[in-house]
DNA sequence: CGGAACCTTGAGAGTAATCAACCCCCGTGG
DNA sequence: CCACGGGGGTTGATTACTCTCAAGGTTCCG
């Protein structure tokens, strides 16, 4: 059964467990545990690991906590293009192969293992399962980001609220982080704005009149209960296991760990 | 000297040429050629190559024409993810390995190979090359989707318009397309809407907008010509050389093509 | 000569941004 | 203990942008 477990210490390789990898083929997590224990690293909340623009040879894995991935137009105004989770993988190189395309920050504490490409790559060709959670990760985020666009370019401010509720609801399920509909977030109402593309002020009007309508229920600030998981699908256009196949890696094979 | 080529017969071998791998490993083209080639069929403009969530065990290699990955919510709004331009290579898959993400379009008549996974992962893990391709086609993927996606949140319908004006404009050019500053789209105005969140009136007032105030010019529906890049780039909020290097596969390598 | 599909332009409606005020919570320092 | 200040969150009023609806206009084709 899979718990809540803290994100630090010895937790941090349990958690590796989790990852796709490990329960297929046992030979693989103790070497690919050791490049990630080698690179691991743990940032404060509120550090940028990397800058846009800023040169990137590595992939980043987190172990424990939150990354966001952004971008900013000239005049400040900043889009979350992703949220990377424990168990996350990302390649941040544009078609370069040197320079990140996105900025990297933390949101909570984090601990990431920073593996150089080289060393990556040398691992991956070297076993199937690292190169296809590589792939599955790399397929996961193109399906995330999809989804969004789509919302993005043709949904409400409902719709997009509703959609990035559900999205990280699924996501933090995936790893046992909702009990009974009830999750948290580490975000302030601008983040959350900034990743769906409104106003901090709108961001809070929408939630707070999905609140009165009982779909959700929100205390502290971002602890989240979604209370009517049927409407709120239906209003994020997309059904809760439908989502979680396309857009959480291993999304089948771990399908014993459901919605709370 | 890149000219524009018909998108038929032999050309399409010749414009294999035009692929990163091609200049840098000899070894490789002749098999990949072969590959392609075995699994290359064509369709005609409109045709729709793969539904959303239609099972999908295939990499998809454009040889010539356009073709549109989007995605619809219920209610029939569609948006477009990417368009996938010669030399293009996606595999539509999403997490869960089987079903793909986007509904692929043909916007012209296309040729493209097909080809199933396992083919292309044996190769692909035989040849760095065919890896390299792989990847890179992936960043650069990811690359236009977070620009975009920027845009798409946090722009005006002017950034927005501008920018795919732009970023359509730096790929086109990468392969010979552009001929001081004009090039063809082979989209309705409705589908441009689709691609940057606008609806067809108006992507039509702002590309009006832009066409009196001198920065663009267009003809024939969608015979582009930017008049003033320096105004586009600014609006668009980035430059172009900047854009190449970032969502063109081979940016790099590719330097001696200069936008129009 | 229609008719169809698309582009263009105007008018009005609706949604979200911005500006501004107030609240609450919490940590600091007197 | 309380005054103070800062950072968010909440709410209202106003503004601005984009959508929708509607009416031509153009081009192409049967």
């Amino acid at each position: 059964m899979d718990r809540q477990v803290p994100s630090h210490g010895i937790h941090d390789l349990r958690r590796l467990r989790e990852w796709p990898a490990a329960d297929r083929d046992p030979a693989v997590p103790a070497e690919f545990d050791r490049m990630l224990r080698s690179h691991k690293r743990g940032f404060r909340a509120g550090t940028t690991l990397k800058l846009e623009g800023e040169e990137s040879g590595a992939v980043y894995c987190v172990l424990s906590g939150w990354l966001s991935l952004s971008k900013s137009l000239q005049d400040g105004q900043r889009q979350i293009v992703d949220f990377l989770l424990p168990g996350g993988i990302l390649n941040p190189s544009s078609a370069d192969r040197l320079t990140s395309s996105l900025q990297i920050e933390a949101l909570t504490y984090v601990t990431v293992a920073i593996v150089p490409r080289s060393v990556w790559d040398g691992l991956s060709r070297e076993s199937q399962v690292v190169h296809d959670m590589e792939t599955q990760a790399a397929a996961a985020f193109m399906a995330r980001l999809s989804e969004r666009m789509l919302r993005l370019g043709k949904g409400t401010a409902e719709t997009r609220t509703a959609y990035a509720l559900l999205e990280l609801c699924v996501r933090l399920a995936a790893s046992g982080r909702v009990q009974c509909g009830k999750f948290h977030l580490p975000l302030r109402q601008q983040q959350l704005g900034d990743f769906i593309g409104l106003s901090s002020v709108h961001v809070c009007r929408t939630l707070r009149r999905m609140s009165r309508k009982g779909i959700i229920a929100t205390e502290d600030h971002m602890d989240v209960t979604i209370l009517d998981m049927h409407a709120l699908s239906r209003i994020a256009g997309v059904e809760p296991e439908t989502l979680r196949l396309e857009i959480v890696p291993d999304g089948g094979a771990g399908a014993h760990r459901r919605l709370g």
